[in-house]
DNA sequence: GTCTATATTGTGATAGAC
DNA sequence: GTCTATCACAATATAGAC
């Protein structure tokens, strides 16, 4: 499909991101993205040694989207708020459109957990940077003392989760498309005023 | 292993969660099933017709038991508070052992988003009774009245996310298996104070 | 109920012509 | 670079003896 559109190898990865993503390494098949790229099995592995190889491309790939857009967003030069709301937006519609992508990323954490420390080098990420900024921003803007590490995991919990859950909220709830859709619209408003009110709070019991 | 402890089809099923919740589907070997319950392969055909038969018993067995703690945990007779320190409690406790649970129960509600439903009614559990439980009781203990879905979603995220991001945080914040364990520790306060905390937040801006 | 043997199909990977 | 043909093995599942 597409056969004329960018080169072979692009096509292949392009291909192989669909298959894994949402059937996993060891239910992704190399003649089924091969299919989906249009080619032969053996160009697949041509271009890419074996099956090992080309999973790792496509994981490095979702992986480090998500991180780059982690610590740009943090690092960008935003307010808080406005930081968090730029993290949901992100999740809630680039990743309703691949809504495999972040239990693709979870079920790749558990399997290679070695890639993660190259993935951060390669990117030039340092998470100690982005705790300090949390940190001090958090202080300069609400004049609380945190410690930031609690509050990025919650800020991700809520962020990521609902997304992740994305099949039990339709079926539990019995949620159609359009609801879960409006669902994930409300968040983007009440998650941050959420986490605001959290901290507010925080800073009226810690703060005497 | 254990060959005299209960009954084969018993020893199978446990052997069957084992392999199933680390491996998945399709990175499970019904020889290493076999093997892993002490019994010859072609037992567990015997008792389990086939592959998806055996996966559906492991995970209707997983699944029930998330289900049945949450619906217990809400439906009890506690406060607020303690209904999310009692579920972070089970989270973080009983989790930490069966570590691989949680992410197999997702990819499992991905997979087979069918069996939600019958899993449901076979429990005799009502969504609906739950999120009425949740907006009466945070109207009688905290006079605030909310949107009991955002709420039921936000303390899940905050408990669930967390023990599922495991490699994450070990890996990216080079935490050990002590320090992974004090951080969970830790949420066991931090967590309800942060819910609570919103939901007064929340009071003040929309009550007057 | 439990075992051995085997049928059957699927799958990653490579050799070699063009 | 791309294709055909094929190897080598792995895996689910069943038949049938005991």
């Amino acid at each position: 499909m597409d056969k004329n559109k960018s080169t072979t190898e692009e096509r292949i990865l392009e291909a192989a991101k669909k298959v894994f993503h949402s059937k996993g390494f060891d239910g992704a098949r190399m003649q089924e993205i091969a299919n989906e790229a249009g080619v032969n099995k053996s160009l697949v592995h041509y271009y890419y040694r074996n099956k090992d190889t080309l999973f790792n491309a496509v994981f490095e790939d979702a992986f480090g989207r998500l991180l780059a857009k982690l610590n740009e967003v943090i690092l960008s030069d935003n307010t808080f708020v406005s930081k968090i709301e730029l993290f949901l937006n992100f999740y809630i519609t680039f990743l309703s459109q691949n809504s495999y992508l972040p239990l693709f990323v979870l079920n790749g954490l558990y399997e290679k957990p070695e890639q993660i420390k190259s993935m951060l080098a390669k990117k030039k990420i340092s998470p100690e940077k982005l705790m300090d900024q949390l940190r001090n921003q958090v202080r300069e803007e609400l004049h609380i003392d945190i410690e930031p590490f609690h509050l990025l995991i919650n800020i991700l919990s809520l962020c990521v989760f609902p997304v992740l859950a994305k099949p039990l909220i339709m079926t539990i709830f019995g949620y159609s498309n359009d609801q879960l859709g409006q669902f994930y619209q409300e968040r983007q408003t009440t998650v941050p005023e959420f986490i605001l009110n959290a901290l507010k709070g925080y800073e009226q019991n810690h703060s005497k």
